[in-house]
DNA sequence: ATGTTC
């Protein structure tokens, strides 16, 4: 396969014959040496070249500076197939669907967390629940869960868990219209009921930072961060076994609507349909279902860390400033208007373990963020820093509006668990000044540092190309993971 | 990511 430099930080693939199959599209990758050379090490650029061979793809199939491999589509991905009769594949947007991280900010400096940093951390960790199969503290029926599901965060708003600020804050305002739970299986809904709250495990963590360093201050003020040191959280998580269910049930309907309509496509793992067609549109409210069930998890963890922070600082949430920054999702398909040499067309756009970054004056953007572009949060893995950017006119040209959405993975969690023992990853966190309250030490040794790409690098690719402008830089003081 | 192997 060969992979050829057309610009600074941009590669290419260009169509050629892939196993009978051929690419409708070239592969464009944004990564600098370094990260290309990561990439190369798994079936990422295998895999994305597949995508391009999808009926109805357009323009270009993207990894991002953050991609590895993935199931059927790389993380690290975004696919844009023509919104009329292009394919839909649940694979474009993975088992973690609505899988994203919102940033709060408060008014508090380091030194008024730092000596309590392990109280407040016990205390959050006790009013979150963590870990795999982690259950939530919330008592709600099938009948709850069907509302949640079917309103997104108008469900947390109506019930006490949200400020009607915070769905401004938040892609789509945290509700995705096309949800119909009953499409979704009991099954699903099962296992969905008690995790409504919940943080899970893996790489999904919530981290108490402070501000390292600030790129644009006049961008930053808009945005409520002032000065570094000032403190901040950050709550990654996504729609738990429910929209894991919602997965595996759709690729199975899917999978069976492909052999009832002939379609072939270069690997299994590659399962779609196109959008016409009912089992398209059946996966696609499914999936809303869950998007608004990850919206309303990160949505509770938010107001329980509130309540935490007003218990422990004896002040209200308006008095700590603690007001969402904004929320982003990682793992979406979205329905958009897109350019393509001059002429607008509706998209599917599939996006897995990528970030949306519009540009300023997107119609998406919430008012008072108009001028300076959709916030772009960019988590690393934990010890390593998270990023604040925000989207540039350069992404809609790029790549569809979107930029990375974290480290991502250059090693399996197998080979991690292997490498890093979980006792030495925590020394390292502690003299780093890094407080750490795990689940597990499993998940530890999994999701150690080393196990990931340089995110500092991962950002600068975004920025250099011009898709994201930085804004601040976060590094963690605790975290929490599941 | 996930009651980590339908």
């Amino acid at each position: 396969m060969k992979v050829e430099k057309i610009d600074d930080n941009i590669y290419e693939i260009s169509p050629h014959k892939k196993n009978n199959f051929d690419m409708k599209v070239p592969v464009h990758i944004y990564a600098n040496d370094y990260i290309l050379n990561k990439i190369k090490q798994d079936r990422t650029l295998d895999q994305i070249s597949n995508v391009a061979t999808l009926k109805g793809i357009r323009k270009h199939a993207i990894a991002l500076s953050d991609a590895h491999q993935g199931y059927g589509f790389c993380i690290g991905g975004v696919a844009g197939t023509d919104a009329s009769d292009g394919m839909v594949s649940p694979g474009g947007v993975g088992y973690d669907i609505n899988c994203g991280v919102r940033l709060l900010r408060t008014n508090l400096y380091e030194s008024d967390v730092r000596k309590i940093i392990p109280d407040l951390l016990n205390s959050i960790y006790r009013n979150i629940p963590s870990g795999l199969g982690s259950e939530g503290k919330i008592n709600i029926n099938y009948t709850d869960l069907e509302n949640l599901v079917d309103n997104g965060l108008n469900w947390a708003l109506e019930n006490g868990y949200a400020l009607e600020k915070d769905l401004e804050h938040c892609e789509e305002n945290g509700f995705l219209k096309d949800a119909d739970s009953s499409l979704v299986s009991k099954k699903a809904k099962q296992r969905g009921l008690g995790q409504v709250g919940s943080l899970g495990s893996g790489n999904h963590f919530l981290e108490i930072q402070k501000v390292d360093k600030i790129y644009n201050k006049d961008i930053a003020k808009k945005l409520g961060i002032h000065e570094e040191k000032q403190v901040t959280v950050m709550v990654h998580t996504g729609s738990r076994a429910f929209g894991h269910q919602v997965c595996t049930d759709s690729l199975r309907m899917v999978e069976r609507a492909m052999n009832k309509y002939g379609i072939k496509v270069p690997d299994r793992e590659l399962a779609c349909v196109p959008a016409d067609t009912k089992e398209a549109q059946n996966y696609l409210s499914q999936m809303a279902c869950a998007a608004n069930f990850g919206f309303n998890n990160r949505q509770l963890i938010t107001h329980w860390i509130r309540e935490v922070f007003e218990n422990f600082f004896k002040k209200d949430v308006d008095e700590l400033d603690m007001n969402l920054i904004y929320g982003v999702c990682h793992n979406i398909l979205k329905k958009e208007e897109h350019q393509i040499n001059g002429k607008k067309v509706k998209l599917n756009i599939h996006r897995k373990g990528a970030t949306r970054a519009f540009p300023p004056n997107h119609p998406e953007i919430p008012q008072d963020y108009k001028s300076i572009g959709q916030p772009a949060l960019i988590p690393g893995t934990m010890g390593s820093a998270s990023y604040l950017c925000v989207g540039k006119q350069k992404a809609m040209d790029l790549s569809f509006g979107s930029t990375a959405h974290g480290a991502g993975r250059v090693m399996s969690r197998r080979a991690a668990d292997r490498k890093y023992p979980a006792r030495n990853v925590m020394d390292d966190l502690e003299s780093k000044g890094i407080y750490i309250k795990a689940a597990s030490m499993k998940v530890i040794a999994e999701e150690a540092p080393g196990a990931y790409k340089d995110v500092d690098a991962v950002v600068q690719v975004s920025h250099d190309l011009g898709i994201v402008e930085k804004v601040a830089r976060f590094v963690p003081i605790g975290v929490v993971k599941g």
